[in-house]
RNA sequence: GCCGGGGUGGCGGAAUUGGCAGACGCAUCGGACUUAAAAUCCGAUGGGUCUUUAGUACCCGUGUCGGUUCGAAUCCGACCCCCGGCACCA
């Protein structure tokens, strides 16, 4: 064996050898136990980052514990090749975003591969592929059959850069996510999905998710936003009509002492009609037009508002109310109109002050007096009913049931569930994407493409000026078609769907990849599904995650699959930093893996990212670190050279470890608790970091061993030795793999049984005993491990410093802590 | 404002059930090997005190203040700070 680990040649040899052997493959076997490990497919931009080797090495370290474990592992990958930097591309420099985009997937591939990840490459798929964008469009297809795909006019978030529609999601602070361009409001007609009638699922199913972090289902359940209230009828005094709010607070209606309807509410004009307000409110409502998206509903935002002239009814204090115009109310939550309360809302409060409206107190805090004379803020508080006639007297709580009962009863309302989830817009205005199988026909309407005319292809002939709207547009032959139902000429859409559609449900095609007849073989899917362990960025915590949600419940309503939820357990990884920032090309503080590999090898690099942090936090990356990870991996390469000859002699499944002396059995029980403790890190915490910490004292146990002794116990170090590279094989594939070869050992490491572990081998002859007076560390005892319970005591209380301690004093309580600690409390 | 996560040496981090705070790694320092250096191996390394003993000694120490407990990084209360999500959502 050499003396140095050349990492570059062994990692190439290996990578090859398991390629050729398949080792990685996966088939459906219902005797063994599956394991589905699942890390985010990546955009195929060109080049591996340092994010992709942190989720991908993460997978590889699960995957192959699994495997070693016994199970049936599914561990794929693929790409996610449907957006916009392909068709940047196309514009900007002339190459057509199909080549782009396959050979940034080929070289991206090389790069997974020189990474040595164990993938299973025979279910490789890409979404931009005609293959899998086919039955993108069937579940396009589907969704429209159940009326979950719909068409409407809406205002829509534009991007001027990328010319295309945005989904709420993809907009973050008035800008755009992608390219931090304005987002402007735009009327057009688009795609939709109905996502929100799954918002009580995707809400309520969390409960399910017990593996996944709280802070990501915090973040699902503030986007979905659920609230309770009620829907009230005001009677309108000059209009045959009822004026709907929403409330969460019916309690309080006592209190509403106006009405506020958002500018673009509909009723608007009608009941300012004839008004001598009609056209003061007509020029505040084209002012509010005006104003730019985010002014209009910020917080921020100065309320502002004018007079109907006209008047409402508060249905239970029978009296007439002003209903006025203002800014403050949004048109696209509730039903675009409130009922106002000032004394138990601030923004109402704000306001009700700023125009002199009035205000009446209905709730008051119980130990002091509030009322409409010395409110100087609004009480949002639970307290006791006042001045609210049958609900006087009870609690905010109480309140809101008897007048949520009482409105029911006496048809004024009805309890409402809202959601601030607003349906998925999926249709975008780009080439490369996956085509809206829709057609329009003059006569018949819209109409969907047939199943057997699927997949609607992507024409590849098409201009790329960088103009305004889709380029498929311009294509005579993709849009001119003929009506699938009366056979005159018709239109096709020409919109292309947001990418997020054909990554919600690519972990189902893994399943059955190759399959040309259905979408995917339901059984093969049930047996493989849900995904074990699904790996990936934290900025993936609304979108991404929720649709594959959203499409898994409803490919499960078309009874598909069984499972309910896609992702068993979920694990965030954090982000990867240099010099406390993200490594961005703006900010010169990239490190290429591609580099890193060259110059210390994958193992290297694996083992470091791994090292470093927790998985779920932010990691700094540090070149003295990646050194330290590198000298770690020649230390266990060093030692296993130094016996490789002596060792493999022995027959290593038969090894007798008897009659070991103190240093041999110390040792030995550093071996069983390397396994207890790396195989409880993998399995159940999923900290990787303390796994390897955990090696690195195995073989520095080792090492210290070897110091210590003159003749080395050869079969006590064979076993050290070889658990050392099980342990670490999940870790760093590539040099454990050669060493087991050296040790002559059969097969490939990584089919080898995961190392058991023995309690009895760790516990210890003796133990040390921390001896503490009154609760502070004083003196520490050597005593046998199954020492009695009073015989410690003694021995302890005869320790000569102990003594010291009890001098004079009076041991009111004793303390014992069986292998750990004895306390003495004393007066 | 609401919700969630977090705050531990010079640095990354560990402490899993309330029981030795600082595992492991980095950095630094010392020693061995070497003509020398690198590499490697061995060792030290939270802060402080010491006017008998430099230790097997003592004091302090996990954001702050208080509490519970024989014992608190860990539990409870109040507060400060950092990160993330949501936010005129009625």
């Amino acid at each position: 064996m050499e003396e140095d680990y050349n990492f570059n040649q062994l990692e190439k040899k290996w990578q090859q050898y398991w390629q050729e052997n398949s080792l990685f493959a996966s088939e459906v076997d219902l005797d063994k136990p599956k394991h589905y490990t699942l890390e985010m497919f990546p955009y195929p931009s060109g080049n591996l980052h340092m994010g992709h080797v942190r989720v991908y090495s993460i997978g590889d370290v699960i995957a192959r514990f699994k495997r070693m474990q016994g199970y049936n592992v599914l561990h794929p990958m693929g790409w996610d090749a449907f957006g916009l930097p392909a068709e940047n591309a196309a514009i900007k420099r002339g190459i057509h975003p199909n080549d782009w985009t396959w050979d940034n997937i080929e070289n991206m591939k090389t790069q997974l591969e020189s990474l040595g990840i164990s993938y299973d490459w025979q279910r490789e798929l890409a979404t931009c592929h005609p293959d899998y964008y086919k039955w993108t469009q069937w579940l396009f297809l589907k969704l429209y059959e159940e009326d979950l795909a719909y068409r409407d006019r809406s205002t829509v978030n534009w991007c001027s850069s990328c010319e295309t529609v945005l989904a709420n999601e993809q907009v973050v602070e008035g800008v755009c996510e992608r390219c931090d361009s304005e987002v402007v409001a735009k009327d057009l007609v688009q795609w939709f999905f109905k996502i929100t009638e799954y918002a009580e699922d995707l809400l309520a199913d969390h409960e399910q998710l017990k593996d996944w972090p709280e802070r990501v289902k915090t973040m699902q359940q503030n986007w979905i936003g659920r609230s309770e209230g009620v829907e009230i009828e005001f009677p309108l005094v000059d209009l045959e009509e009822e004026l709907k709010v929403y409330t969460t607070r019916p309690d309080t209606i006592f209190g509403a002492t106006y009405m506020v309807l958002s500018p673009e509410h509909p009723l608007v004009k009608e009941l300012i009609k004839g008004k001598e307000q009609e056209q003061e409110v007509l020029d505040f409502v084209a002012q509010m037009a005006e104003q730019d998206e985010e002014e209009r509903t910020s917080p921020d935002s100065e309320k502002v508002g004018v007079f109907t002239g006209a008047y409402a009814v508060n249905p239970l204090t029978e009296e007439e109310i002003p209903i006025l115009v203002a800014n403050y109310v949004l048109m696209d939550y509730g039903t675009g109109a409130i009922m106002a309360v000032p004394a138990h809302d601030q923004r109402d409060f704000d306001f009700a002050k700023k125009y002199d409206l009035d205000i009446q107190v209905v709730v008051k805090p119980e130990d002091s007096d509030l009322n409409n004379d010395n409110i100087e803020e609004a009480y949002v508080e639970d307290g006791i009913m006042v001045n609210s006639d049958f609900l006087n007297g009870l609690n905010v709580e109480a309140a809101f049931d008897k007048i949520a009962d009482y409105m029911e009863e006496n048809q004024l309302g009805t309890r409402k569930v809202n959601y601030r989830l607003r349906d998925w817009l999926v249709s975008r205005q780009r080439y490369w994407g996956t085509p809206i199988p829709i057609i329009y026909c003059a006569e018949c309407g819209i109409v969907p493409v047939p199943e057997r005319d699927l997949p609607v292809e992507l024409p590849t002939d098409v201009e790329f000026d960088g103009g305004g709207g889709s380029p498929l547009e311009d294509v005579k032959d993709f849009v001119e078609t003929d009506c699938p139902e009366c056979g005159r000429a018709a239109q096709r859409e020409t919109d292309t769907m947001d990418t997020f559609v054909d990554s919600s449900w690519y972990f189902l095609r893994y399943a059955d990849a190759g399959n040309e007849e259905q979408i995917f073989d339901s059984q093969k899917v049930n047996y493989w599904l849900n995904v074990d362990q699904y790996i990936g960025g934290i900025e993936h915590a609304i979108l991404h995650l929720l649709y594959a949600r959203f499409f898994m419940k409803f490919i499960n309503d078309l009874g598909l699959v069984t499972a309910e939820e896609p992702f068993e357990r979920l694990l965030a990884q954090g982000m990867v930093l240099k010099d406390g920032a993200k490594m961005s090309k703006s900010k010169g503080n990239v490190v290429d893996p591609m580099d890193i590999i060259a110059n210390y090898g994958a193992d290297t690099a694996r083992l470091f990212i791994l090292f470093a942090a927790p998985p779920e936090k932010d990691l700094e990356w540090s070149e003295e670190g990646v050194e330290g990870a590198s000298r770690f991996l020649s230390r266990v390469w060093r030692v296993a050279a130094k016996y490789v000859e002596q060792i493999k002699e022995l027959d290593l499944a038969e090894l007798e470890l008897n009659n070991l002396n103190k240093l041999e059995k110390e040792l030995q029980r550093e071996v069983h608790q390397a396994v207890k403790k790396v195989t409880e890190d993998l399995d159940e915490r999923k900290n990787f970091n303390t796994a390897i910490s955990a090696i690195m004292e195995l073989v520095n146990a080792i090492y210290s061993y070897l110091d210590g002794v003159a003749e080395e116990n050869l079969e006590l170090l064979a076993a050290a030795i070889k658990t050392t590279v099980l342990l670490l094989a999940p870790f760093a594939p590539h040099l454990t793999e050669e060493i087991w070869s050296q040790l002559e050992l059969a097969g490939s490491v990584h089919q080898q049984d995961w190392p058991d572990y023995e309690e009895e081998v760790l516990q210890k002859d003796e133990v040390e005993i921390v001896v503490q007076i009154n609760g502070k560390v004083r003196d520490r005892v050597e005593v046998a491990a199954d020492i009695a319970e009073e015989e410690l005591k003694e021995v302890v209380k005869e320790q000569d410093k102990v003594q010291g301690y009890l001098e004079d004093k009076e041991v009111v309580k004793t303390i014992v802590v069986p292998q750990k600690l004895v306390n003495l409390v004393i007066k």
